[in-house]
DNA sequence: GGCGCGGTGTACGTTTACGTACACTCGAAA
DNA sequence: TTTCGAGTGTACGTAAACGTACACCGCGCC
């Protein structure tokens, strides 16, 4: 069972109007999200989308040599599923739980439907999409420009938003493959942010000790998507 | 006046549904677009979405240091103003004229009248932001893993893509900042594909030799969001 | 036809991350 | 309680790109 603290988190249901959010209730249903659970998977139909209410899922690129890279971040603040609200039910992405969690899902049928039938409804979902895409876009300056400091400290608060605090469990392999650099260059870097008590860390587990001191770390390379979702959302 | 020549050549004008387009005709009007040309500011509400018949917008991510990276190309593939088809109305990023071009411009509250007006249209239309979205993904990809020769070759045949063959005109040191390399990075970069006769270059413009042997330097980092694009549109 | 400048060629030491490899250690399962 | 494998620490030579600097050269302008 979904944990119950986790229930009715999501903000981006949180944020519609109680009309819209009504026409979808019913058509939402709980579901446990587990570690590497794919959501969607690159250029296959697309069948449900996930609300999320606790857990991160991460988007990532894939090419055809399998190579692969993330994209954007998805948690309590948002949905999967973009390529679908924008009409193209598919994408050469992947999506899938990278953090355990939990969500409400619905059917590509449903949600279409109601958002058919409501245009501020609509509004709302297209809105957040524009959100994540400016994550993207900042994930390419982040990729092209940012050292590795930056751009760790960019991903652990990015993820840390996500979830909403507390303990981001996973392995600096894992860490690696999201940020496209050697494990053992997320070891070095790792262990620089904890000389400085910016976070600490255990076997798979990263704690945030200063946000201000990693926001600091991460400069210009944080901040611009988390102020446009709060612009166009709330 | 604009050249003749590029009249009519949008191709997503061309996609539309005769009807579509018989809307959107009464409040198009031609302009010509010069080098450097302002489309879009970053965080400023766009007035007017542009449909290229020719040249390259560029679409650059801006942070608050006014550090600045290329997220995306617009030709007579497409249009500008995804954030604006979104419902956001503005976006942090910057659009901008990158080589000479024509284009047709239409207000904001003609496009949305529109839009409102026919599902079709709209349908359509955010299908051009998905493909917008994974060509953006698919820079990050590129800036996170792609070393300069893979870089720059996607870069040169994107750019010809988008002005339909020909010459491109632009100097060594505006590829840098588009890549967000060194200057002197680019010019060795450029001598070894002349050197192996993909492309010849004279002072300010690059003719593409054989597209080929760009396409084999590229690899995987081009082509999936041209994929997308003609699944989407066509 | 000479001048001036934007654009290009080239060089060199330095920084950042890579590839690879191997030892150590924590903690869960037997 | 020991075992064993996943996760982490560390090392070393190498590759890619950086910052900077300066010379040269084509081309438009006076």
């Amino acid at each position: 069972m979904p944990h119950s603290a986790a229930q009715n988190s999501n903000q981006l249901l949180a944020a519609l109007a109680p009309a819209d959010f009504a026409r979808l209730q019913p058509h939402l249903t709980a579901v446990n999200l587990k570690l590497l659970h794919k959501l969607e998977k690159p250029n296959k139909p697309i069948e449900e989308l996930y609300f999320l209410d606790a857990g991160i899922a991460s988007v990532v690129a894939v090419q055809s040599n399998e190579e692969r890279a993330e994209i954007g971040l998805i948690g309590r603040e948002g949905m999967t599923g973009s390529s679908v609200l924008l009409g193209g039910g598919q994408s050469p992405n992947a999506t899938y739980m990278q953090a355990d969690g939990t969500g409400r899902k619905i059917s590509v049928k449903d949600l279409r439907k109601a958002m058919q039938d409501s245009e501020s409804l609509q509004r709302l979902l297209l809105k957040y999409v524009q959100s994540f895409m400016v994550q993207t876009a900042h994930t390419a300056i982040a990729n092209g420009r940012a050292k590795l400091p930056e751009r760790l400290a960019r991903w652990i608060l990015m993820a840390q938003d996500r979830v909403g605090g507390g303990t981001l469990v996973l392995t600096h392999e894992f860490l690696g493959l999201m940020l496209g650099v050697r494990r053992a260059g997320v070891t070095e870097t790792m262990q620089n942010l904890q000389r400085r008590r910016f976070i600490q860390t255990k076997r798979g587990q990263i704690i945030v000790l200063n946000r201000a001191g990693l926001e600091r770390i991460a400069g210009d390379y944080y901040g611009v998507p988390e102020k446009e979702y709060r612009r166009l959302i709330g």
